[in-house]
DNA sequence: AATAATTTTTAGTCACGTCTAAATTTATAT
DNA sequence: ATATAAATTTAGACGTGACTAAAAATTATT
């Protein structure tokens, strides 16, 4: 049975090594769990040892089919809890994530399914991240930054790249949701915002935001 | 912030209290907690430098307001959280238990307050056992052990003593569950055993089951 | 290729929560 | 009142997961 700290890594390993390459670094770890790189060091050790990851000193580690598995389903857990505080407690979807990173630690293989069915298989978290199922395969999906929209063109937004509250809380703002429909009307090469429509309406963006949206083509 | 070995040691504290008498022993705690005493007293000296607890050494424990009060809000989180195992993901009674050990720990008031709406504030928990509200009050109960009831009497089932699995499990053999009406029609004094009645149909129980019955007299 | 800068690992320490074994205190029995 | 038994605490150890400082390996620069 893991820790939750072991299960914290796992994650770690797993959200780095989508993003980037295959192999991640031991200070990569040590940055996205705000803890030093001689305790990832130590942990990438113990792990190793349970076959959980691939480890060779100085060469970065990566995740075995058993790492992999465990990490995607606390992936699971933690997406399913948000749709539950979001679509049944009436949480906000900037004010989710903390307490999701402790319901995802919870140990019981019939609460996930059971909770999965109670709230209808969903595919997505309301941050529109995919929600890998029992078998641990992920929903297909293909989305681009709404930074790449080319002008003109329309699109649905389907899920956000982060999760900070603030950012979360800016999006309300703009009235930017899962769902919108967004239009890009022109770019300003001076400091690469973008004036667009959200469901029609004018509105204006940095890049910085932009890059952080992700849309479908419509 | 409480640890959850911490958080544990006060609801032991809190429930051998509740059942004997204000000052709880070390033993008492160790045997509630399957640890040794050695680590009981261990602990109850960080309680008592963090003022939960009211120690001195060889004569057991209470707790402070404080560390009442924590005791109790861990409580109520494990009993809604209970609630909404049974009522909303159709877990069986004697299914909610372990889960909602862990889940007691999660730390947010929003999130309890949330769940106790949802769940609509309810006042006993899929075993009979009394919610504490947001203010720590606990519902007034008046209940008697289904082993004290008068022959001829007719009472209610309103709550269980243990909540162990095979009891749980067994008293679904039996029928009984929380709702059901029950009648003594004899006392069999050999083995101290009870001809009784649930729901209008003839059944038979031990003294050990009947004390673990809390019925409210019709 | 040699040196410098960066990354990663190791060595040593610490807090937490547990344990066993030994010492101490309190309770019980004679 | 004294001896014995039971309960409790202390002493010393261990595993986990973190840290700082120092050493070693890798990567980048000249
Ligand atoms: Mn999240
Ligand atoms: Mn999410
Ligand atoms: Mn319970
Ligand atoms: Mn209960």
């Amino acid at each position: 049975m893991l820790s939750q700290a072991e299960e914290n890594y796992l994650k770690a390993i797993l959200k780095l090594s989508q993003k980037n390459g295959k192999s991640v670094s031991t200070n990569a770890i040590a940055d996205e769990l705000y803890t030093k790189a001689s305790s990832v060091s130590d942990m990438m050790k113990k792990l190793s040892e349970k076959s959980l990851i691939h480890y060779v000193k100085y060469q970065g580690v990566y995740l075995t089919e058993k790492g992999k598995g465990l990490a995607v389903h606390i992936v699971r857990k933690h997406r399913l809890w948000e749709v539950f505080l979001v679509n049944h407690l009436n949480f906000k979807w900037d004010e989710v994530h903390d307490i999701a990173e402790q319901l995802e630690h919870i140990k019981s293989l019939e609460l996930v399914n059971k909770l999965d069915a109670f709230l209808n298989f969903p595919s997505f978290d309301p941050h529109g991240d995919p929600i890998p199922n029992e078998a641990g395969e992920f929903p297909k999906t293909s989305a681009i930054p709404f930074s790449e929209l080319p002008v003109k063109s329309r699109g649905k937004v389907v899920a956000v790249v982060m999760d900070e509250p603030s950012f979360l809380k800016y999006l309300d703002k703009l009235n930017i949701s899962i769902g919108a429909q967004v239009e890009v009307i022109e770019v300003n090469e001076f400091d690469d915002s973008f004036d667009v429509k959200i469901n029609d309406i004018q509105s204006h963006i940095s890049l910085d935001v932009a890059k952080n949206i992700l849309i479908s083509l419509l």
